[in-house]
DNA sequence: CAACCGTCCTGTATCGTTCCAGACTGTATC
DNA sequence: GATACAGTCTGGAACGATACAGGACGGTTG
């Protein structure tokens, strides 16, 4: 037993073959007669060669046959955000489809880009992370084909993500055209410190575009910005969500309709109604974001805006594998769509005025939508 | 612009210093004077050199820093099972603390062990892979270092899991105990096709031990093992557990008491007795298997055979990551246990008698012991 | 003045593979 | 009998990096 590893040339010499046959055996068996083949095969095992070293491969072919996937949080976190899981889900469909690999990265166990730095990988695909971010600097510094994705759009890079903006004005225009006008919004505040223990990694999921686009959209019809209370949750969780829409919901003038910037706070908010009695969608109308699995067994079901992130995964994917082909293709934005489950239902009767005219759901619809649709491209 | 990418050598030549200098102007500032680092990084950005190649690196320093994660099922699946999520997360904890990536690598997409064969890590971990699995192979014939999970336990390998079948009796003993004689289990074929289109992937994560202690638990307090139903799921999906629980609930004698063998067929098993309108624990009593986040969610909370998935993972990377440096450690086996939450009871006054002589819990628990403690082993 | 120091830098060898051009067979073709 | 031609196999030259040994140099020491 020696204790260097064999390699092609260990494996030639004992079979007494020129190493480039030996290659051949493994990756070109039509090249040898099966005679050769066996005998170098059955060398190579007798010496314990474990077949061509992919780090050498990949040296003299100049590909990798990987995607590196940098995402915002620890993969710990990164785990625990069904919507994230469900965009990886996508970009793993399209890995086995082209008979790739996918490198997780984590960004914050990255303060200096050393883990991007040395990624064996043939491009990336950046996950919601800031433009500032070390990690981002990093992939920017390899001058390797990335793509970005989720939010913020990283300027020079494909993009795959929706308009996180327009996308809550969906959800304002449903609740304001079932007649609600004590408004509330489970948030996250902007840069989330993932875990206590960790760096504030720099990211931005787009929580905040959801909560300006939502609550100018309820401005439009006349509602004070400033009743549109906003609870901020400690971290995008279930349980971080339920103790938010508690805040919310202690107020005295509760809303009837809260707006919950994720599914998964969302679901806090659904869990924090029935703790106080509170009845879904009788008192109060829950709308969520994502479309996450969950929200459609949740109790009731979630009313949410729905955007297909295993879908945007795949494209991130194929636009990824795409570039390292040298294709440009260009994607078109994604479009998030509003899915009217149980949660939401007419206002109701309120005990005081408003203030507010009221306005048949149609109308408010239309009133709110851009009076120059594309013009905001 | 060039087509061919700069190298250290490209570098070297345009800021007239060595390649040598170069390399050290990336990985150790302390080996050269600030000024020709300055001069070396800006002939750099001149060129849009990238940084020293990580594939060139790892060739010539013979680490990866990488472990690769083979996972049973295609990518797409395996962010569907929240176990598996808890282990990864695990998993990806470590390396966090690590400083390493991790490579996820699908068996179903790797037929022949091309994707094995091509990664470039330091150490595999395998997931719940039977040992034929031409994954398995692969590994094997890379003669990397590498830690086998879930379930089976590969043999020569470090091994990261708990015993299925005693997890299972403790399940079997808690509701003998409640005084359930009318047993049903949700199952899952030993050999679960992944998908319809994929082809069958030789997965096996215990559940056929599980299904065989529980049985064999009620067999031994005199309970006929025919008469305790075994509805299989098709596969492992909240959906599916729904689907087979209603088959078992339908039955003319349908059972007090369902163990599933995983706690998303135990949530699917809940929503089913939702929809018939039986209420859990009063008329039936659900047992799961994981501890999965959701069980202590649900409506009730699940009682459930607790095994830490994300300590496993934990584990398992440590174990992975202690064999790339040699360390030949051991680990134990891991500890199963009962938590008893909200979806067991004690069992309904049959409407019939059943045969069974009754036998307090605790005397059924005791007898149902091992009479040789360890001899297991 | 020789010996020696630490700092900064260079040159060569090597990691394990695959590409490429060509050489050597033996058979078929003209 | 020369030519062409597959089918096999070989040796040299990259691929891009790092390890290592050592050289140049200005300065200190005895």
């Amino acid at each position: 037993m020696s204790v260097e590893r064999p390699t092609l040339d260990t494996v030639a010499k004992a079979a007494g073959v020129s190493r480039m046959t030996v290659s051949n055996a493994y990756n070109r068996p039509d090249q040898l007669s099966a005679a050769t083949r066996e005998r170098v095969l059955a060398a190579a095992a007798a010496l314990g060669y474990g077949g061509p070293d992919p780090a050498g491969r990949s040296l003299r072919r100049g590909r990798a046959g990987t995607i590196g996937v940098i995402l915002t949080e620890s993969l710990s976190y990164a785990f625990t955000d069904p919507g994230l899981v469900q965009f990886l889900r996508g970009v793993g469909d399209e890995m086995s489809a082209a008979g790739q690999a996918m490198l997780l990265l984590p960004a914050d166990a990255d303060d200096d880009g050393s883990l991007v730095r040395s990624a064996i990988v043939d491009a990336f695909i950046v996950c919601s992370i800031r433009d500032d971010d070390p990690a981002v600097t990093a992939v920017r510094s390899r001058h390797l084909p990335f793509v970005s994705s989720g939010s913020p759009r990283l300027p020079a890079a494909p993009y795959v993500g929706i308009d996180n903006r327009k996308a809550a004005v969906l959800a304002a225009e449903h609740l304001l055209a079932l007649g609600h006008r004590r408004l509330g919004i489970v948030g996250v505040p902007e840069e989330m410190p993932v875990a206590p223990d960790s760096r504030v990694v720099r990211t931005r999921q787009g929580f905040a575009e959801r909560v300006a686009g939502f609550v100018a959209t309820a401005a439009a019809v006349g509602i004070d910005p400033d009743s549109v209370v906003v609870a901020y949750a400690e971290t995008n969780a279930v349980d971080s969500g339920a103790e938010a829409a508690t805040r919310l919901l202690g107020r005295r003038q509760r809303p009837t309709a809260i707006f919950a910037v994720s599914d998964v706070l969302a679901l806090g908010t659904l869990s924090a109604a029935a703790s106080l009695d509170i009845t879904v969608p009788g008192e109060l109308s829950v709308v969520g974001f994502d479309d996450i699995d969950e929200a459609a067994h949740s109790r009731p079901p979630l009313t949410t805006i729905a955007q297909d992130l295993r879908e945007q995964g795949r494209q991130a994917a194929r636009l990824a594998l795409g570039l390292v082909e040298g294709k440009t293709t260009r994607s078109r934005p994604w479009r998030p769509h509003l899915l009217v489950r149980e949660s939401t239902a007419v206002a109701p009767r309120s005990r005081r005025g408003t203030g507010v005219t009221a306005v048949t759901g149609d109308a408010v619809v239309r009133d709110l939508r851009p009076s120059r649709p594309g013009a905001t491209h």
